[in-house]
DNA sequence: CACTTGACCTGTCCGC
DNA sequence: TGCGGACAGGTCAAGT
């Protein structure tokens, strides 16, 4: 699930359905995904009532009227589902997770007084929640250390290609992912991004003009804001939290569209590797 | 220092 | 059908 348009997508579906509730129970389990002690959880999470939802980057906020928020990483496969009681009708695609949850994937189940529950599922347990106080949150060595959100107004080209600099010597790839430079791009956004600005992944970024890294910033925010409106990229038949499905990979024009046609020149889409990413480009429009 | 690679985990898919 | 290996939407620590 998880770059900035499919955590957005969470932290939107999450604000209509758990603030206001009050948190009455917390179950997790013991191998990792939530290092706060039991003393903590009792004093600043049972009993909170969540006060609000936020996202900075890739991370969710979950802040809590005790003066503490849950901070959650996604990583790779992490998932945060609701599930209420009659909130969905039957034969709803969430329907059926009201009996399937919690499975083995779940890592945190959060149970809410009105008897609602939201579920922190995590296959590769490469993900973590953990409690602290939210005003501690800016001092984080990750907050303290991320680039600009890509959709913000204050974010310019002149920005981007100012961030750009100070990683002259790898590839403009690399340079997109690396969250210092900018927040929230991951693998799927890009590439996709780098396709809409015509230049190759391998290019290093020293050698990507002024021109067509003013391209990529307006090609970058034009991919996120398409894909935060199809609600992100979904694979196979996951639902967010509010029952529905991302939709961008249907407008995606390169991510895993390997041996089909590039939309703009007609040449066949490839797979190579790239920062150690599977990485998809046309070979022919995408100046290396 | 800047940059790249491996590790963290589990599940699935693909080729023999 | 079984088995090994590569790979999966992210980020750190450790290597060069």
């Amino acid at each position: 699930m998880p770059e900035l348009p499919e955590v957005e997508t969470v932290r939107r579906g999450l604000a209509n359905l758990i603030i206001g509730k009050v948190i009455s129970g917390q179950v997790h389990d013991t191998d990792k995904g939530f290092p706060n002690t039991p003393q903590d959880v009792q004093h600043f999470l049972i009993g909170a009532s969540v006060t609000e939802v936020r996202r900075r980057a890739k991370v969710l906020m979950i802040d809590l009227s005790t003066g503490y928020s849950l901070l959650i990483h996604l990583k790779m496969t992490g998932q945060l589902v609701f599930v209420g009681e009659t909130r969905f009708g039957a034969g709803h695609p969430n329907d059926s997770l009201i009996n399937d949850l919690p499975d083995k994937s779940t890592r945190v189940t959060l149970t809410f007084e009105d008897g609602t529950k939201l579920f922190f599922n995590d296959q590769r347990k490469f993900g973590w929640m953990r409690l602290m106080p939210t005003i501690e949150i800016p001092n984080t060595a990750f907050m303290q250390k991320v680039g600009p959100e890509p959709l913000s107004t204050y974010f310019t080209a002149n920005d981007f290609i100012q961030r750009l600099a100070r990683r002259p010597k790898t590839n403009i790839k690399a340079a997109l992912l690396d969250q210092s430079v900018v927040a929230g791009i991951g693998n799927i956004y890009a590439d996709e991004s780098l396709w809409g600005a015509k230049i190759h992944p391998t290019r290093l970024v020293s050698l990507v003009t002024e021109k067509e890294k003013t391209i990529l910033y307006t090609e970058m925010r034009a991919v996120m804001n398409l894909a935060v409106e199809k609600g992100g990229s979904s694979n196979s038949t996951y639902v967010n939290a509010e029952g529905k499905k991302g939709s961008y990979m249907d407008f995606a024009r390169v991510f895993r569209r390997e041996g089909l046609e590039c939309p703009r020149c007609g040449a066949i889409i490839e797979k190579t590797r790239v920062a150690g990413r599977g990485t998809h480009v046309c070979p022919v429009c995408q100046a290396i």
